[in-house]
DNA sequence: AATGGAGGCAACCGCCGGAGC
DNA sequence: GGCTCCGGCGGTTGCCTCCAT
């Protein structure tokens, strides 16, 4: 039996991401959102399993993952929640704002598990730990009173970052509600020293070609729209589609109906919303700033 | 300067549970 | 109830970098 050419699988790529792919799935998630890992592979023009493109996102590429050296309270944390939980790592991260179960795996095994060892051969019980386990670690994971700005953002705030399409959609919506990565001028403040390419090139990434889009195989795409989408310059306006913007309107971040998800608000916090005059509020329901 | 070992971490693998049919 | 698909999770692997020799 011949095959009839062309009807071969492709051989899915395996190891580690290049640019170049971390690029492609960072434009198509922003422009359709998560619909399908299984499917989205094929449209974003990526040679990588499904599976393969959820872990890269969810432990790497997401914005509003904190990157870098584990702060000695995320440590303390880590350490009374693994004793109280055991190696549920994902249910430890989910009280770690901004880490990554894998993150915490890894470190875990690489720092806390040899750190506790050697304190528990010495009988020496951390008196952090034992104040944590007495006291609410509220400092710990939300603001900090005495000092905010070094603090995360509370866990209520950190939403996810990218609208989610129904599982159910065979193929990825015409239009998104929102769209929040973060701008280009990242902090760097958490970023390791240089263990891996994309924290040195965290801003190029984020810097999409509009070639790329374009190659995007996609049946009910209009060029033309994702074109202009592209072409626009990184800025609080151009990041967030707007609810006009979903009925084909033109749309500022003074507009109403504007709407800008907390994700992109952490990234922009000095940027001076439209509530100064009190012609906005946040929507902690659904984790959005709204235009009035 | 070359090399080998150790540590760190991104990514893979296999399993499991839930949803849909 | 059984099957399939998909997403999530934890264990593990293997590559890369750093550092001591």
């Amino acid at each position: 039996m011949v095959k009839a050419p062309g009807s071969e699988k492709p051989s899915l790529r395996k190891g580690s991401w290049a640019p170049e792919e971390d690029r492609k799935l960072i434009a198509y998630i922003r422009r359709y959102g998560i619909w399908n890992w299984s499917e989205m592979p094929k449209y974003a023009g990526l040679l990588r399993c499904g599976k393969s493109c959820r872990l890269r996102w969810m432990n790497y590429l997401r914005p509003d993952i904190r990157r870098g050296n584990f702060t000695q309270e995320e440590d303390e944390t880590i350490i009374k929640l693994h004793e109280q939980l055991g190696n549920r790592w994902s249910a430890i991260a989910s009280r770690l704002p901004r880490r990554t179960d894998n993150e915490i795996k890894n470190h875990w095994h690489t720092r806390l598990s040899k750190k506790r060892l050697t304190k528990n051969n010495q009988q020496q019980v951390p008196s952090v730990i034992e104040s944590l386990q007495e006291t609410q670690t509220a400092a710990i994971f939300g603001f900090d009173e005495a000092n905010k700005q070094n603090q995360n953002p509370p866990e209520i705030l950190l939403a996810d970052p990218l609208p989610i399409v129904p599982n159910n959609s065979p193929k990825p919506p015409k239009v998104l509600t929102g769209c929040t990565s973060p701008s280009p001028q990242l902090s760097t403040d958490n970023c390791s020293s240089s263990t891996s390419y994309v924290s040195a090139n965290y801003e190029e990434i984020y810097t999409i070609q509009i070639s790329e889009v374009n190659n995007y195989d996609h049946p009910s795409e209009n060029l033309d729209e994702l074109h202009n989408f592209w072409e626009q310059p990184f800025t609080v306006d151009t990041l967030c589609m707007t609810m006009a913007e979903g009925y084909g309107q033109e749309a500022t971040h003074t507009d109403p109906g504007f709407v800008v998800s907390t994700p992109l608000w952490e990234y922009q916090q000095d940027y001076q919303f439209p509530s100064a005059s009190s012609a906005s509020s946040y929507d902690a329901d659904d984790d959005l700033w709204v235009c009035f």
